[in-house]
RNA sequence: GGGCUGGUAGUUCAGCGGUAGAAUACCCGCCUUGCACGCGGGGGGUCUGGGGUUCAAAUCCCCACCAGUCCA
């Protein structure tokens, strides 16, 4: 729907959508800005530009409009204890990588923490109503301006101000006025300085008004009203309003210090400690003028660098002074604000690596430090990573837990970096070498597949200009294509199949069958057949006397595919499940989740299930997991996981409200990913692991048994894969593991103790033998080569040596045929080397040979009544043929061949 | 998730259908003799694995694995 569109229908009932008591009760005035028309409302009547236009934006820079300075933790404890005291829950952030959405990597507003996905409809879920959260968020949109516009982040503090209007929550009245107070009361902002603009908002089929409050051009805040649903044509309102207020909490803390960019005030001593570190001249003046103007020039010019470029010419600043202030600055900024962003993202369990949300967090630490070595700053990043997390914990003490293992990743991270560095280095030496003129297509083949930029390439002067039309090139190239999903089938008026399998999970049942499509897909009223789902395979067996071959699950209904046949519709039918087969599955899931536990108890605190599948004699899961793993941390991970065998620990089955079971469990109850219900199977392995799943599990672990990790890779970057067998296919993969030896030990004539060392042997004699091989040719070459010069026939001009070989190979005849043209110049060698029932031909003419008859000639000529073809030089030839009968044929034509007939 | 690039001696790479190479490191000898350097000789490879095409594959095609890299 277009924002516009939408945007011209409210602002042309404003009593209707934007009009709130606070205005009426504080005397706002409604204005049409008379540069770009759009409406807002303020106190002072004479007011005609909106916070875009006006003329003293960002002014707020070097004298705030307000009583008090609170920096970036201290202004959450303001706006937490104003928000509370009003009657909201302040609620604690929520994981920064997004588990609970499909199509989000990850949270980049509050409003996300509350939304869950069924089907194709979004539903809210609050723990708390009204409530407050200081909402940690990642934008990569606009990282080229971290850094630079003195307000942009790769993360930042959403405020996020939620209520449901009912008994308990709010609708607009209330929420203006409560921002309303926010500002004046609290942060002591003069309320003629405060303009509301009118504005709207639509996504996810719904949309509303919103109102986005500005102090000096900077915008503080957005208060979105979602209400309606359906088109603008055709709306309704929804069952469920909600407010979707949303505040950006570093540009709270800027406007309250008006430091020269926000960053200044935001990252506690962080910059600071840089600015000191490297002696950047700063003179808070000049700074102050230049951000201002920055922050002015930013909307009118699009590109960054002519941004910058006038803002430092409106204020006298140099070229030496930008390179010797500015830009230094610009990269402290950068530093502190990416490794925030990291600190959040590996705290919450995301890798950096090349693909899915991954790459941002790579390319956010390679931007660092690359940031370093342009500066040549040799920051400790152990040392920045000790202040962020000092300085956050007072509102993020959740850091704390993982802030040894951030260190960890962003060490490992920092070790790929440069080894990427010495690569690129050592391909722009051999470019340089090869002094060859560079196309666009090489420098766009160099950038995509080796990471190697022109700039660097300009940098290290293998091109003197990037070719304008680079860029352009580029982005050409990345076109990208949404992919389809499936449709389902029609299963309307279909009841919900009652599902025995979560309940007393009978193995032998009756069910109605209540639908049968194609021939082959069977509905019952209940089944205990578990369907195919969170990776866990289908149950198999048998509805009446058809087989069921696979299971499941389309919405709430499950459908049975039987081969050979159905059922009929109203029969009621004798079901039976494979249960040796479930009984195999179920406890590979249940190993699944011991394993995983292992993995992240003795990997670190980064483990978290990809994917998984588990079948009936085979398992496996994959984790999220920095590099490969060694064997001794795979037999490590398999120690635990039957320790907790050994320890036959109970597992515990709950639903819980979803919003419960995340409150009392926490985000790592989302290891399969989404789980689209509104309430959640917890389950419990106590004191090991928790998480939601709807899969089958034993009752205790030690039904497992044994757990066997079988294999160990890496899938992709950032993720490994454990494959793994439990119960009693663990069992059997020791015992086809055992007797696999025991053919070894047979075939070696060895024994189970020795056939390490006897294989060992074997291999080493196969190695000598060969060696031997190969002197033995070259000590006999000669007198070979000797042999078969006397050996050889007279034939006009030249001798010929021609044999048919049946033992010895073509490594041979080759080393003795070269010796021998060498030693006699008129010889030529050939043979014929039988070898698989195919004949292989070598021949060599010796230097005077050649003006006779050229190797490569006799070798074509040969080949072709052989049934082959070959070639070759003047003096080496090769081919060969299969016809084996053909071979005395081929010794007549050789002769005739060099005779010249 | 989608691309792209690469995998050959311990290492860095060349070769891109026709006898597997260079540099460096290693071993031996010589020269010097404090080392570096210099000279001569030598060992070192199922060309990542598996299929296919071909008389012939490191080389071409397909698949897998490993590594790197870019983008959404």
């Amino acid at each position: 729907m277009d924002k516009g569109q939408i945007l011209a229908k409210f602002s042309s009932d404003p009593n209707r959508y934007y009009k709130v008591s606070l205005f009426e009760k504080e005397g706002f005035k409604r204005k049409s800005c008379s540069k770009c028309g759009r409406y807002f409302w303020v106190l002072d009547e004479g007011q005609d530009l909106c916070p875009d236009h006006i003329e003293n934006r960002y002014s707020f820079i070097g004298d705030p409009p307000t009583r008090k300075r609170f920096d970036y933790t201290q202004a959450w404890k303001e706006v937490e204890s104003f928000f509370v005291s009003n009657g909201h829950k302040s609620v604690s952030r929520y994981p920064v990588v997004c588990r609970w959405r499909d199509d989000l990597y990850f949270t980049i507003a509050s409003i996300v923490d509350f939304q869950r996905v069924m089907g194709s409809k979004v539903v809210f879920e609050f723990p708390a109503n009204p409530l407050v959260v200081p909402q940690t968020c990642l934008r990569f949109k606009d990282i080229e301006n971290v850094g630079v516009t003195g307000r942009h982040f790769s993360s930042f503090c959403m405020i996020g101000q939620h209520s449901i209007p009912n008994s308990q929550g709010y609708w607009k009245d209330k929420c203006v006025e409560l921002d309303f107070r926010l500002l004046t009361d609290k942060f002591g902002i003069n309320k003629e300085e405060i303009v509301f603009v009118e504005d709207v908002w639509a996504g996810g089929g719904s949309f509303g008004s919103s109102l986005e409050y500005f102090v000096r051009g900077l915008e503080l805040g957005n208060a979105v009203f979602t209400e309606f649903q359906g088109d603008l044509e055709n709306y309704s309102v929804l069952d469920q309003k909600i407010i979707d207020m949303g505040a950006g909490l570093e540009r709270f803390a800027w406007i309250t210090m008006g430091t020269p960019t926000a960053y200044d005030c935001c990252f506690g001593p962080i910059t600071k400690y840089m600015i000191e570190k490297t002696g950047v001249d700063t003179d808070s003046d000049t700074i102050s003028k230049y951000f201002r103007a920055i922050a002015k020039t930013l909307s009118e010019s699009v590109d960054i660098s002519v941004a910058r470029k006038n803002a430092a010419a409106s204020v006298g600043i140099d070229n030496v002074k930008m390179g010797k202030m500015i830009s230094p600055l610009e990269g402290i900024y950068l530093i502190a604000d990416h490794l925030r962003t990291l600190i959040f993202a590996i705290s919450d369990g995301a890798l950096p690596s090349n693909v899915g949300g991954g790459y941002n967090l790579r390319i956010l630490l390679r931007r660092t430090l690359a940031t370093m070595d342009r500066f040549g700053w040799d920051f400790n990043l152990d040392d920045l990573i000790d202040l962020h997390a000092d300085y956050l914990k007072s509102t993020y003490n959740e850091l704390e837990e993982t802030r040894k293992d951030v260190k960890t990743i962003i060490g490992i991270e920092k070790g790929r970096y440069k080894e990427s560095r010495v690569r690129m280095i050592n391909i722009a030496n051999v470019l340089k070498s090869q002094n060859k003129k560079l196309a666009v297509d090489d420098l766009i083949r160099l950038y995509e597949s080796d990471g190697i930029t022109p700039d660097f390439l300009k940098e290290t002067q293998i091109i003197s200009e990037i070719p304008p039309t680079f860029y352009e090139r580029l982005s050409d190239l990345h076109q990208s294509e949404k992919t389809e999903k499936v449709e389902q089938l029609d299963l309307d008026k279909i009841p919900d199949t009652n599902l025995l399998y979560y309940k007393e999970d009978p193995h032998e049942f009756e069910a109605k069958v209540l639908k049968v499509i194609n021939g082959k897909y069977t509905i019952l009223d209940k089944t205990s057949f578990y369907p195919r789902g969170g990776g866990q395979e289908p149950d198999h067996g048998k509805i009446g006397n058809y087989d069921v071959v696979d299971v499941s699950k389309h919405g709430n209904v499950v459908i049975h595919e039987t081969l050979g046949g159905s059922p009929q519709v109203g029969d009621m039918v004798e079901c039976k499940i494979d249960f040796a087969r479930r009984y195999g599955i179920t406890r590979h899931h249940t190993s699944t989740h011991v394993i995983n536990a292992s993995a992240r108890n003795i990997l670190g605190s980064w483990i978290w299930q990809h994917s998984a599948f588990k079948e009936q004699d085979y398992a496996r899961l994959d984790i999220t997991h920095h590099s490969s793993l060694t064997e001794e941390e795979i037999m490590k991970i398999e120690d635990l996981a039957n320790i907790t065998i050994r320890k036959n620990i109970p597992i515990f089955i709950n639903e819980f409200e979803r919003g419960e079971a995340e409150q009392k469990y926490g985000f790592r109850i989302y290891q399969g990913g989404v789980v689209p219900v509104k309430l959640v199977r917890i389950v419990n392995i106590e004191g090991l692991d928790v998480e939601a799943c709807g899969g089958t599990h034993v009752n205790k672990t030690g039904e497992l048994g044994l757990i066997k990790i079988t294999k160990a890779e890496r899938i992709q970057d950032g993720v490994v894969r454990l494959e793994f067998v439990a119960g009693e296919a663990a069992l059997k993969y020791t015992q086809s593991q055992d007797k696999k030896i025991s053919q070894i030990v047979k075939s070696l004539g060895s024994s189970k103790e020795k056939v390490l060392e006897s294989f060992e042997h074997v291999v080493k004699d196969g190695e000598d033998a060969k060696k031997r091989v190969k002197q033995i040719i070259k000590r006999t070459s000669e007198s070979s080569a000797k042999t078969a010069i006397a050996q050889a026939k007279n034939l006009g001009k030249v001798r010929l040596f021609i044999t048919v070989e049946e033992e010895l190979d073509d490594e041979y005849h080759i080393a003795v045929g070269e010796q021998a043209v060498n030693l006699d110049k008129s010889l030529i060698y050939c043979a014929l080397i039988i070898k698989n029932s195919s004949i292989r031909i070598v021949a060599f003419s010796g230097a005077d040979a050649v003006n006779t008859k050229k190797a490569g000639d006799l070798v074509k000529d040969v080949a072709k009544v052989l049934g082959g073809s070959g070639g070759g030089k003047d003096t080496f030839g090769q081919g060969g043929g299969k016809n084996m009968l053909k071979i005395k044929d081929a010794l007549l034509v050789a002769e005739q061949s060099i005779l010249g007939k």
